[in-house]
DNA sequence: CGGACAACCTGGTTGC
DNA sequence: TGCAACCAGGTTGTCC
């Protein structure tokens, strides 16, 4: 599911469902996602109050009123569902949201927080709050893609460092820019006009600003919306986005372009699929 | 540095 | 219908 703007819905849902609720429980059904002794983090959280919600790149982190904080991580099918007696089940997605519910934190009055994850990909960490963003996978993200840090002159100095990397398989790579997935990066070089396998050395500035701005674009969009559900996303009321309806290359390979009617191709690269418009982008 | 590839899992879809 | 091959939103580690 989860590339920033979809993690950002949970976050943002999350911080509004659950601050100052007490975590009463832990269970789990998959403990090789749960990356401590299940006891110690049960001894850890039973008690505690949240009391915030963060986003670091596509890491979820949960602060607890004790010193520490709950790092998730989703992956590819992770979902956090938050539910209350009243709402058993949240709408299905042919039962692969429900159906695979992995690990759930109980709170008060039969409220709870749960966590499906159909590949089994995602994971759960405790940390000391002070120590999050020491976490290796925290710690070498690069710049936030929303982040106001992420400004024109910073995205040219890291081309600039780059020369010979393809700007589609950079934009995917989280120690220089946090945030981009497989989905926008292919929609924000769409709206940019360049191809996935240009090198960086030879976009013109033009193209770099084009690109900056079709970035931060795309991912305030696809924040507005609630995130892409062309799969398996939903938010933590069980729904699902509304950014699939914009989306104009992104798993369209075989279809006509939305702007111009020749057929979107798709290619490897970095081992990920990528699409682009022959026409549109050069 | 960077590319290729396997691994972690459980499916769904496509093609013969 | 059966079955193999390929596809899937992420990240890490190894090898070259």
């Amino acid at each position: 599911m989860p590339e920033l703007p979809e993690v950002q819905t949970v976050v943002s849902q999350l911080g509004r469902k659950a601050k100052g609720e007490t975590i009463t429980g832990f269970e789990t059904v998959w403990t090789k996602s749960v990356k401590l002794p299940v006891a110690e983090l049960k001894r850890a959280v039973i008690g505690a109050k949240i009391v915030g919600t963060r986003r670091f790149g596509k890491h979820i982190v949960i602060d607890l009123d004790n010193g520490r904080s709950l790092v998730i991580h989703l992956k590819m099918t992770g979902h956090l569902l938050v539910k209350d007696s009243a709402n058993e089940r949240h709408p299905l997605f042919r039962d692969r949201v429900n159906g695979y519910i992995r690990h759930v934190f109980s709170l008060k009055h039969g409220k709870r927080i749960e966590f499906s994850d159909m590949r089994k990909f995602g994971w759960i960490r405790l940390l000391e709050t002070k120590h999050v963003e020491s976490l290796d996978s925290i710690a070498s993200l690069g710049v936030d893609a929303l982040s106001p840090e992420f400004t024109f002159d910073r995205w040219n100095g890291i081309l600039l460092k780059r020369k010979s990397r393809l700007i589609g398989t950079l934009l995917l790579d989280q120690a220089l820019i946090a945030g981009i997935g497989n989905i926008y990066r292919s929609e924000a070089l769409f709206r940019a006009g360049i191809r996935p396998m240009k090198k960086t050395a030879r976009l013109s500035l033009d193209e770099k600003r084009l690109l900056h701005a079709s970035i931060r674009e795309v991912l305030r969009e696809a924040v507005r919306l609630r995130g892409t559900s062309d799969g398996d996303f939903r938010d933590t009321a069980g729904r699902p986005g509304r950014f699939q309806k914009t989306l104009f290359v992104y798993r369209r390979a075989g279809e006509p372009c939305r702007r111009c009617g020749t057929i979107i191709r798709r290619i490897k690269l970095g081992q990920r699929s990528a699409f682009y418009c022959p026409q549109c982008q050069r």
